[in-house]
DNA sequence: GGCGGAATTGGTATCGTTCACATCATCAGG
DNA sequence: CCTGATGATGTGAACGATACCAATTCCGCC
């Protein structure tokens, strides 16, 4: 094909693909003539044959878990996004389940794919672990949100600072202390919010509430939110996301506490319909495709040497969206 | 590297390759000893090499818009499912606008990817044929929603009969009309759904109220509430999803008009929190999944001929989820 | 005019695999 | 024991690009 190209324009193959590869060594009108070569005839370089012979292929793979979900899904577009401004192609593989051997099967079929690097996007220390490890030695990596010890590099949302700022916004309205409804307890974001959450309080000198534990959905906040209606004195309650905050709202509603005359309510992601909500919730805003991009970039930096700013700042802040779900105690 | 497998294994590399390939002509004890010395070496086929000679990659091209969005995302998922259980890679798109000259560059950047085929999930007649007319010819792909003309395959949900159901299921109950917020006007789902609507009521012999369009989100929705809270006799809303529903709940909630007392309000698509919303929300639940899965199946039937089942049923029949929000006149 | 070094271009091997064809081994039947 | 068919394996070319090295051209300068 870049022999059409070459008779076409008169030159050798080897001239056609420096022009391809901008090598700077080739006289202009040289180029020009290969260039006008190859759009006559619609040449697009076979890029399994460029491929073989780098012996790197120009796609990116991704492993990842609840890939349907507002933020993860906004993550996998950035990463898409930045990917292609480099030159990179994504191909996204969710596994069947959580299942160790579902994850394993997953990362083999990643590995098959010839990918350059992996970006894993999975919530729980366990299978991320469980994927790397399943991954071929040398396969340069990075993770998103969950990274085992210090062995790849790692990019997340500051999750403990978004959960302090939360935390921070009702204390400030002058509520005594604030209830926690978390994510699921193996997930590690999850767990940097009850931090993030507990360690905020202690410092302010506050009690401690019991932590309610959820897993992330509407019906598990609902449950939540049923629960903590059961007791006297919450005034204040920070949900882990914005989809269990609406469980919350949906309870309380349900159970005559008025959000936030009696209650104030936080949650976090800041979906796009978080503003809709009855009432529209205060909520924490993650920037889930900087994310994406700053996986990209730092996975870049492993994968090409000669990439720039290899060393993105590994954390994202978040920041408070005031709503009216909160309010002065 | 297949040599590598050769020789530890004391065979040619031919032989190899077909017991990689699962050729009936090689005897039990050669075939073992030559998976013995690929579990050896962790050998991995090169894809690369493989898709080079065969002419063929092993990746599906997925141009999609709003990936972010709950059905769009649901769908991506069904797609990269049944495309790895068939041995196929996903490389999913997103334009960074719905601009023609964006909607060009990620055609491009597909073709130049060496795909087997591709699908597009775009919700606009215009912008699946800019796609499709950017794509190499002869490049196989589905459509999935919008297809122009009858030029390609496409697989959709059967938006009209789900609005059918909808609007059915408020006649039922006793409802003079049924008003309807829609999506934009040049998406095709949201056009089926009007139609769907349109056509149900005039077979009742109902009136048909104006359309409230919207744009999808909850914003819209929201609007559209505040509109349709201004005028008398509505008893009856038929959103054409969720997110506007939610937004509609807002709004009548902010009005006082009680749902489902004074009006009854059905959703489309069945977010996973839409049973936790104020109502719990009574809606239409297509399975996007299976259209993924669908336009999958199809894709194939056209890029391997030896696939079966090549014909898909290219609609997918939603159904009704009943909950709170609606209720008797 | 001739020389040296840089710029430009071409030739050939190579990447890892499959394909087409050739070869060798095996076995049943006459 | 030979023949022919069939099964099992090996050999060399090809896929479309880049890498490496050699060859040619160009240019400024002595």
């Amino acid at each position: 094909m870049i022999g059409d190209v070459a008779r076409l324009a008169g030159v050798s193959n080897q001239t056609v693909s420096r022009v391809l590869n901008e090598h700077p060594n080739v006289r202009q009108d040289t180029r020009d003539r290969v260039l006008d070569a190859m759009r006559r005839l619609d040449y697009r370089p076979n890029l399994m044959a460029r491929g073989l012979v780098r012996q790197k292929s120009h796609m990116l793979g991704v492993i990842s878990f609840d890939s349907v979900l507002f933020g993860p899904a906004t993550t996998l577009l950035g990463i898409g996004r930045a990917a292609r401004a480099r030159g990179y192609g994504v191909t996204i593989l969710t596994p069947e389940s959580g299942d160790r051997s579902s994850i394993v099967d997953t990362a083999a079929s990643l590995a098959s794919q010839a990918v350059a690097g992996v970006v894993v996007v999975f919530p729980s220390q366990a299978a991320t672990t469980t994927a790397l490890l399943s991954l071929p030695a040398g396969l340069p990596a990075v993770a998103v949100e969950a990274a085992p010890d210090d062995a790849i590099p790692a990019v997340r949302i500051d999750q403990a600072t978004g959960a302090r700022i939360a935390v921070q916004h009702l204390l400030e309205l002058g509520h005594e202390t604030v209830w926690h409804v978390s994510g699921p307890r193996d997930r590690l974001d999850a767990q940097a919010r009850v931090d993030g959450w507990r360690a905020t309080l202690e410092e302010a000198g506050r009690t401690t509430p019991p932590v309610v534990v959820g897993d992330w959905s509407a019906e598990s906040g609902y449950r939540a939110g049923l629960e903590l209606a059961e007791r006297t004195g919450i005034t204040a309650v920070f949900a882990a996301n914005d989809h269990m905050a609406l469980g919350l709202l949906r309870a309380f509603h349900e159970r005559g506490i008025r959000v936030p005359e009696d209650v104030s309510v936080v949650g976090f992601d800041d979906i796009p319909e978080a503003g809709y909500l009855i009432p529209p919730l205060t909520t924490i805003r993650p920037d889930h495709e900087e994310v994406g991009r700053l996986a990209v970039t730092t996975l870049l930096g492993l994968v090409d040497e000669t990439e720039q700013d290899a060393t993105a700042p590994p954390y994202v802040v978040p920041t408070l969206v005031r709503r009216s779900s909160t309010a002065a105690r």
